[in-house]
DNA sequence: GTTATAATTAACTAACTGTTTAATTACTAT
DNA sequence: ATAGTAATTAAACAGTTAGTTAATTATAAC
C-alpha cells in the first residue's frame, strides 16, 4: 500500500525519531512535548495517545538505544579467535557505535549522573548486560592464564567512561584547539585511533609478565 | 558579634549550600528557585537579590567546586619526589575529592554531556587547567624517559571518567549486588582501592619496557 | 452504504516557573 | 532620635508545560 493519510506505525516512528534527536540534544527536562510535536509534525496529543506520557516515550527511546548497542557488541564479539581480540572487539564496537550515534553517550552520561532517576529497571538491566559481557571476557582470560586478575567494574568504566566523554566533548575539544594550539586535546583523533589506544593501554596492564 | 537577625554573608552561604545540594541531585533544569528557597529557609527573592538569576547562582556554585578540586590537586602534586608519584597523587587526590564531595562528579558529568551548555567560558577554563596538570606530568615523564609516549587526553578521560562514574553509580552498584550476587560491581570497593587500581593500570601501560 | 473503530485535531486547563515589584523591617551612622 | 541604607518579605506576573477532552475525520468490516 502507498502512503495513507493515517498510518499509526509511521506516526509512532516519526514521534520516536524526533524524540531521540531532542532528548539527546537537550536532555529529558529541557525537551518539551510541544518541541517533539513540532519537530515531528505530529499533533501533541498523539504523543500521549501512543506513549502514555513523556516518561513513557523517554523509556521507549532509551530502551531502543540500549538494545541496539548491546546487540552490536554481542554480535561483534562472537566472531573472534582469541580472548585478546574479543576485548579489542568490545572496545572497538562500542567506540564505533558511540561515534555513529553520538546522542547515545550524552544520554547515557546524563542518566548515570543522576543514578537512573528516570528509568529504574530497564536501563539498569541494560547496563548490567553490557558489563557482564566485558566481565566474562576478563574472567575467561584470567582462567586461561592470559590476563592478570583485574577489577572488571573499574576497567568497564575506564573504557566506556572515556569513550563516552571523548564523544560528547568533541566540539568542546575542537574549540579548545582553535583557541590555544599549545594544549593537545586530541581534537583530530579518529575514534579508531582512540579505541586502539584504550585497548592497548588496558591490554598492556592486563598482560601477565 | 553574635547572631543577628540579618546577616548577608550567612544568607548567601545558606543559599549556596542548598543550591549545591539540589543542583547536584537534580541538575540545573529540575531544580527550581522555589526548591532552593524552601531548602535554605531563605525568601526566594533573595536568590535574585544576591545572585542576579538562576544561571548566575549555578555559575557561582560550579565555579566554587571547580576551584576547590583544582586547588587540592595542585597542592597534592607539589610535594612529590618522582614523576610516578606525581601521577599517583593526581589520581588519588581527585578520587578523594570526588568521594568527599559526591555531588561534584554528578554535576561535571551532566555538564560534559551537553558540552557545557550552561557555562561556556568558566567551566571550559577550569577543565582545561586540570587537564594541563596531567598533561604536564605525562610530558615530563616522557622527557625523563620514564613514561612511554601517550595520548594525554585519552588518559585524562580514562582517569576522571572512571572515577566520576564510580562515584555516581555507587548506589546503583550496591543495589545490583543486593539483587544478584553473581556479578561483582565493586560495590564494597573503597575509593582508595579504586584509585590505586587505576593508577597501577595506567602506570603499567606507561612503563618503558 | 452503514457502522464501529482507530487516528487525529484544536482548544483548553491547571499547575508550575523564573523573575519582579513595592512595601516592610532591621541595622548603622550621625 | 533620625535619616538613610541594606536586608527581607509576600504577592503577583507573565510565560511555559504536561496532560486532557470532546469533537472530527479516515479507514476497514459487514
Amino acid at each position: 500500500m502507498a502512503k495513507q493519510k493515517r498510518d499509526a506505525e509511521a506516526t509512532k516512528a516519526k514521534i520516536l525519531a524526533s524524540a531521540v534527536a531532542l532528548f539527546s540534544k537537550n536532555g529529558f527536562d529541557a525537551t518539551t512535548a510541544d518541541d517533539i510535536a513540532k519537530e515531528s509534525g505530529v499533533n501533541k496529543a498523539l504523543i500521549y495517545y501512543y506513549f502514555k506520557n513523556k516518561a513513557g516515550l523517554y523509556e521507549t527511546v532509551m530502551s531502543g538505544l540500549f538494545d541496539a548497542i548491546y546487540d552490536e557488541v554481542l554480535q561483534a564479539e562472537k566472531c573472534c579467535d582469541s580472548i585478546t581480540s574479543e576485548l579489542r572487539a568490545f572496545i572497538e564496537t562500542y567506540a564505533k557505535h558511540a561515534q555513529k550515534h553520538p546522542y547515545f553517550p550524552a544520554l547515557l552520561l546524563r542518566e548515570l549522573s543522576d543514578s537512573g532517576a528516570h528509568l529504574p529497571e530497564m536501563m539498569f538491566a541494560s547496563m548490567r548486560r553490557l558489563f557482564i559481557l566485558l566481565s566474562d571476557i576478563l574472567r575467561r582470560g584470567e582462567e586461561e592464564g592470559v590476563f592478570k586478575k583485574s577489577i572488571p567494574m573499574v576497567l568497564h568504566f575506564m573504557i566506556i567512561g572515556s569513550l563516552n566523554l571523548l564523544v560528547t566533548t568533541q566540539p568542546l575539544r575542537v574549540k579548545a584547539t582553535q583557541m590555544d594550539n599549545e594544549v593537545d586535546t586530541c581534537s583530530e583523533c579518529s575514534m579508531e585511533t582512540i579505541a586502539e589506544y584504550i585497548f592497548n593501554t588496558i591490554k598492556t596492564a592486563l598482560e601477565v609478565k
